[in-house]
DNA sequence: TAATACGTTCAGAATATATTGAACGATAAA
DNA sequence: TTTATCGTTCAATATATTCTGAACGTATTA
């Protein structure tokens, strides 16, 4: 019965890996995300490391991201000098609210650019042929519109905040 | 002024290019679609190559990848044999699409691996020891929640739906 | 028909990303 | 103090991804 329990475990794992890193989240982070999120004790990195048949460094690096993202939490056991680690189990506020930060930063980012752009067409706008006023006005149309997608993520992230658990 | 319209498109290139890659997006694809987002005129394959120095290669498989999520459109000038191209402006749809039908196809596949293992939980009910119940009940029941992150991408994809241009 | 101008493919090269494992510091036990 | 047990770091390595460019097929022109 343990044999099927831990095979069931393992596929489970693999299941959520491939999820993991065919969306772009890295496959081992996934892996262990899943483990801990069946495992009714927490695990120290030890364990993990046994389970998953990887290396120490990758063990400690990896559960550091999902630390990050709130996604697993530090436990202390008395009595035990290890790390043990568990779970929240709110996965999906946990990967909205990482899709949130993500691309919010990045976005924010590129539209910094873009207004720097904007700013070299404003300021080019006197002395110009009427030819090359057409192009500017239509490169300062089109620029305009792209900055719109920030309403893109506005929209995603107002939606995030209210999904339950 | 050729050489400041020139230096802007760069800067544009640029920058949407290093928004693709840092949201999982091709760098040369999101460079692509930029270059012919800001062209007046359908661009050739020769034009891109020509201005992103890229290898035609490189040209043809992602300017595919844009075809077949419609992020472009191939267009026929007459009296010339080379295949243009123009981008389709509504970007946010095209985003939203592809991150929609992505997702979707990715966690299907999970929730069809998670189903599997449903099945082999409940035909193992039977000729347990009460300790190893308890396992089972625990699984199931954690295995049942992960499967509501349909909900998460439903949710998306209604969303996305809604977007105006 | 031969020569040219395309688009496409794909093996190999280049690049980017993830993993390993030895070394280290810190803390607790002996 | 010495030894053992952890967690952490990071250079070296392995793996995955992307790009290149030569080779090829097809259609058009000469």
């Amino acid at each position: 019965m343990d044999q099927k329990i831990k095979s069931i475990t393992e596929s489970f794992v693999d299941s959520m890996g491939n999820l993991g890193a065919s969306l772009g989240i890295s496959k081992v982070v996934a892996q262990i995300y899943a483990l801990l999120y069946l495992s009714p004790e927490p695990l120290s990195l030890d364990d993990m490391r046994e389970e998953l048949k990887i290396s120490k460094g990758s063990v400690c690096m990896n559960i550091r991201y999902l630390e990050q993202w709130q996604a697993v939490k530090k436990i202390w056991k008395k009595g035990s000098r290890k790390d043990y680690y568990q779970a929240n189990p709110e996965i999906e506020r946990i990967i909205l609210t990482r899709l949130k930060e993500g691309v919010n930063r990045r976005l924010t980012e590129f539209i910094r650019n873009i207004e720097n752009i904007e700013g070299v067409l404003k300021s080019s706008e006197s002395t110009l042929s009427s030819e090359d006023a057409m192009k500017v006005q239509n490169y300062k149309k089109k620029i305009q519109k792209i900055k719109n997608l920030n309403n893109l993520v506005n929209k995603l992230v107002k939606i995030g905040g209210t999904f339950a658990l």
